[in-house]
DNA sequence: TGAGGCATGTAAGAGGTTACATGATTTG
DNA sequence: CAAATCATGTAACCTCTTACATGCCTCA
């Protein structure tokens, strides 16, 4: 029970948020999960076809006009139910990101310290361009979600991303200009 | 060449820091490298096996008295050069979390609001131990190991750390607040 | 005498990415 | 005419975790 693939209730929570097809999950997860828990095609349809073997969701097949055919998902209370009991369990425990550059820091002894510095512009230019994505997200969702239900939830897990993001960057400069000092 | 395992780089740098065998390492990592890479045994040794394959590491079989037999393992010029390249190779890209809180909370509409708020206390908890324990790592890298060569990039490493942990704290009483308010 | 440290290793399986395959319509 | 959008799916592969197996020594 406690330790059930995440994954699969996070497919199942955006059957919540008006995803009904795999393709447009994978759309909303781009947009607005990407920052916390990306899924890709090779997770998304697989898990679809085992939530509803699990009777946590129920399929339509929909002809289309002018577009492919498409599978129509909606959650069943069964699986709403399992969504709330998931819900309520405790997190298993805190992430551990893989960083690369750290990893990189750490051996940097070995390392030209141009080498450092240049990893660490390419990085600093990374998270500013994911401040501003999750600022843009942030501002899409506030003046064009703003009666939707779960838009405060959704605001708050960005802010989480732009604070953490900003302490990374502030880091960054800070390291930077350490680097420097050290060169003379 | 640019889609290498960093897991192997981890361990052939770890071969630099004065760490010679796969039960050694382990301790490294949980004490300094946890926070950016974990690194399991079942990854460590098949990695040390394929290090020596590759002709990046050498090793000795030493059998030692009151203690188990061990290998010792040594970094040679060719893997040096194998390691100060990857180095040099760009970042592959920015790491994602994947972080159960914020899944949840993206959901929390369909929770009550106190379960939130627990799994933000529970949160908080941890995030309070973790950046304690890098301040004690930190502390004694720079009291026991201040002629260490690879020290300054440790404790680099350690600030990226303590810098978004306490982002994160701050970020967790903020929200916590914040629900509050909301329920009135 | 049992727990914990030292020390090495493997096999099974979970979880995930990537590349590929298909194919219609719309837009520049 | 090419590229993008809509739409679904699979197979191979990579990475990593977990559980297990072994065994000796030391210290409480």
């Amino acid at each position: 029970m406690s330790k059930e693939n995440p994954t699969q209730y996070a497919i199942l929570g955006l059957l919540t948020t008006g995803c009904t097809t795999g393709y447009s999950m994978k759309q909303m997860i781009d947009g607005s999960l990407n920052h916390f828990w990306k899924i890709s095609y090779g997770q998304i349809y697989p898990t679809l076809k085992l939530l509803v073997e699990k009777g946590f969701a129920t399929v339509e097949e929909l002809e289309q006009e002018g577009k492919p055919d498409k599978k129509e998902y909606q959650i069943t209370d069964f699986g709403m139910e399992a969504l709330k009991k998931w819900l309520e369990q405790p997190i298993a425990e805190l992430p551990v990101e893989k960083n690369e550059l750290l990893l990189k820091l750490f051996f940097s002894r070995h390392q030209n310290p141009e080498t450092a510095r240049r990893h660490l512009d390419d990085y600093l230019a990374r998270l500013l361009t994911r401040h501003n994505t999750y600022e843009a997200i942030k501002n899409m969702i506030s003046t064009q979600l703003f009666d939707e239900q779960d838009a405060p939830f959704w605001i708050i897990t960005l802010d989480y991303g732009l604070r953490t993001t900003q302490a990374a960057i502030d880091w960054c400069e800070d390291t930077k200009s350490l680097l420097l000092k050290k060169e003379g």
